[in-house]
RNA sequence: GCUCCCUUAGCUCAACGGAUAGAGCAGCGGCCUUCUAAGCCGUUGGUUGGAGGUUCGAAUCCUCCAGGGAGCGCCA
């Protein structure tokens, strides 16, 4: 919440007291249009039940009671079925620019003591193949999850959790091993269910030149197994990486029944009279908490469905300490994640902490033409590909620019072209426009003042773009409640309008007004800093010059 | 058959239960001897898939129906 929202509340709720109306909660909001002022509260309407009157008779007695400094606020109107509508005084902006110029950085930041600790669970996508378009979704949506807690005053650790126990990577390995028989000069026959990309040769190959013949008759799969997850992951990392994306924590499978986690969840449902044997197999009573079917956790053939170390997976999150757990999936892991969470219950966990966030999947566009994807045919288009054509930047912002819950059209050709049909560089060229100013004030040797009169700043679009600017804090506070980045990179947006039109009506450097040429620069350096601030938010550069 | 998500302008999408449902793109018409035209201004475009209900107020919540997506394994 703002300054002057804390203070509209603080004098607010002090009114409703003298007036003797129920203590009620009751919303800011920010009207859509200019006429219904900056700051907009629905108490009248929300007191209007309990109290049985008329909201806008209630909205009357609360105005004619409210005392407010004439710094703050200019006006107040009752408006509509009873909101009670603010209009800033301009001291209310100027003061906020300030408050940018000193924040720098770190405006928009929250801080909290102690900082809670979070862990955000993305990608996790097991190590038999490069990653494909769909956990770039992921990738990114996760990597900017966890700035936006970041600037929330969260400690965050980002963390890649993958399985390498069971039978995926078993044929992961057989198939390197098939393609190295064949690298001998063997005539094999290599399974449809196999995997068939060239990056297995590529593999197959590597150990031709370390091991030679040497592993042509070996039945043991290890080498085949860990060359494979080695080079597979080195290439997974390097993709990240050119999104920026860095995880701080890798979690693999075997880890978990090394360190007996697998075990003890299996031994504290039996002792619970949480689990029972059926046909050989053994199985999770999740009916018990509130689910259609029981889970099978161990198969017949004694090795575990990837539930059991998922549960003990999340047991290991929970047992570090982690006050908010993230877990990213896409939609196809929807049916999945309610075992999980029964399993965490019947260990005695509180779910509350655990947010799952379910994304929806993205469909390849060129044009009009919807790109088919196909891991049998050429037309595979790898997230290393999709960033190699478009860009880290571009790539980053059309992930970000849809909620995760509508399924995504990804045009490859728009995000491909460098014009204004592009969103990404309306945003970037704000920020480079600024810089050029910046630049171009420099060379005209005019050094900036510290403390130049902001009250020059009186023009329709320099109030439209302070109004706009402060709002930073909240949308950063909005991304963290809803976990959605999407809110700011539609608020950039606006940003960025806001100072395109600053720009266009408003010449900055004038020879003639030196005085206003120091207030509008100031303008623009705080505009600059909240662009910068959300570009590092969403992972994005802030080019000084396009 | 069952569960979850979606359906809003020609297209892609916004809109904590709030005021006259908004942007971008596409279309049409304007603006560069002045700090970056990757920009700005104007304009066209809607029964929010359909039908009921809840209330001061519904695109938003509930029920039903239609269409699209994803799941419903001793695969992950």
């Amino acid at each position: 919440m703002l300054k002057i929202e804390s203070y509209l509340k603080q004098q607010i709720d002090a009114t409703l007291q003298k007036l003797s109306f129920p203590h009620v909660t009751y919303q800011f909001d920010r009207p859509r249009l200019e006429a219904h002022g900056d700051i907009s509260i629905n108490v009248a309407m929300i007191l209007a039940k309990s109290l049985k009157q008329n909201p806008r008779e209630i909205a009357n007695q609360i105005v004619t009671n409210l005392e407010l400094k004439p710094e703050t606020v200019e006006k107040v109107e009752i408006a509509g079925p009873g909101f009670i509508n603010f209009f800033l005084s301009p001291e209310v902006l100027r003061t906020e620019i300030r408050e940018i110029l000193k924040q720098k950085e770190e405006y928009g930041k929250f801080f909290l003591s102690p900082s809670p600790k979070a862990l955000v669970e993305f990608v996790s996508a097991n190590p038999t193949g490069p990653l494909t378009v769909g956990h770039g979704r992921q990738a990114v949506l996760g990597d900017t999850i966890a700035n936006i807690l970041e600037w929330n005053g969260f400690t965050v650790t980002r963390e890649y959790y993958f399985n390498n126990a069971g039978r995926q990577m078993r044929v992961l390995a057989d198939s390197v091993r098939l393609r190295y028989l064949e690298l001998l000069g063997e005539t094999i026959e290599f399974p449809e269910d196999y995997y068939q990309g060239e990056y297995i040769k590529d593999i197959a190959r590597k150990i031709l030149e370390t091991h030679g013949d040497s592993l042509k008759d070996s039945t043991d799969l290890t080498i085949f197994k860990e060359t494979a997850e080695q080079e597979i992951f080195e290439d997974i990392k390097a993709t990240l990486a050119s999104l920026n994306i860095v995880f701080d924590s890798f979690v693999n499978e075997l880890d978990l029944y090394e360190k007996g986690e697998v075990d003890f969840v299996i031994e504290t449902f039996k002792s619970k009279n949480l689990a029972y044997e059926k046909d050989g197999a053994l199985w999770f009573k999740t009916t018990e908490f509130g689910l259609e079917q029981d889970r099978v956790i161990v198969k017949s053939t004694g090795e575990p469905t990837y539930r059991l170390p998922d549960i003990a997976y999340h047991k290991y999150k929970f047992d570090r300490g982690f006050d908010l757990m993230v877990d990213i999936f896409g939609a196809d892991h929807i049916a999945t994640y309610p075992d999980v969470l029964a399993g965490l219950k019947a260990l005695g966990y509180d779910t509350e902490r655990v947010k799952v966030l379910i994304h929806q999947f993205v469909t390849l566009f060129e044009g009009k033409e919807k790109v088919k994807m196909s891991t049998r045919k050429a037309t595979f288009i790898t997230l290393d590909e999709l960033v190699q054509e478009v860009g880290k930047d571009a790539t980053r912002w059309f992930f970000l620019m849809r909620g995760m819950k509508t399924h995504l059209n990804f045009d490859l050709q728009l995000a491909k072209t460098q014009s204004d049909e592009n969103p990404v560089y309306y945003n970037q060229y704000a920020h480079a426009r600024i810089c050029s100013i910046l630049r171009n004030a420099s060379d005209k040797g005019i050094s900036l003042q510290d403390n130049p009169s902001l009250n020059l700043l009186k023009h329709p679009a320099e109030f439209q773009l302070m109004k706009k600017l402060m709002e930073f804090p909240r949308i950063v506070e909005k991304c963290r409640n809803e976990f959605e980045p999407q809110p700011l990179t539609q608020y950039l947006s606006e940003v960025s309008t806001a100072f395109h039109k600053f720009y266009t009506e408003c010449r900055v450097i004038s020879e003639e007004e030196p005085e206003l040429t120091q207030a509008r620069l100031k303008l623009c350096l705080a505009t600059k800093q909240v662009l910068a601030n959300g570009f590092t938010i969403l992972g994005i550069s802030a080019p000084e010059k396009m």
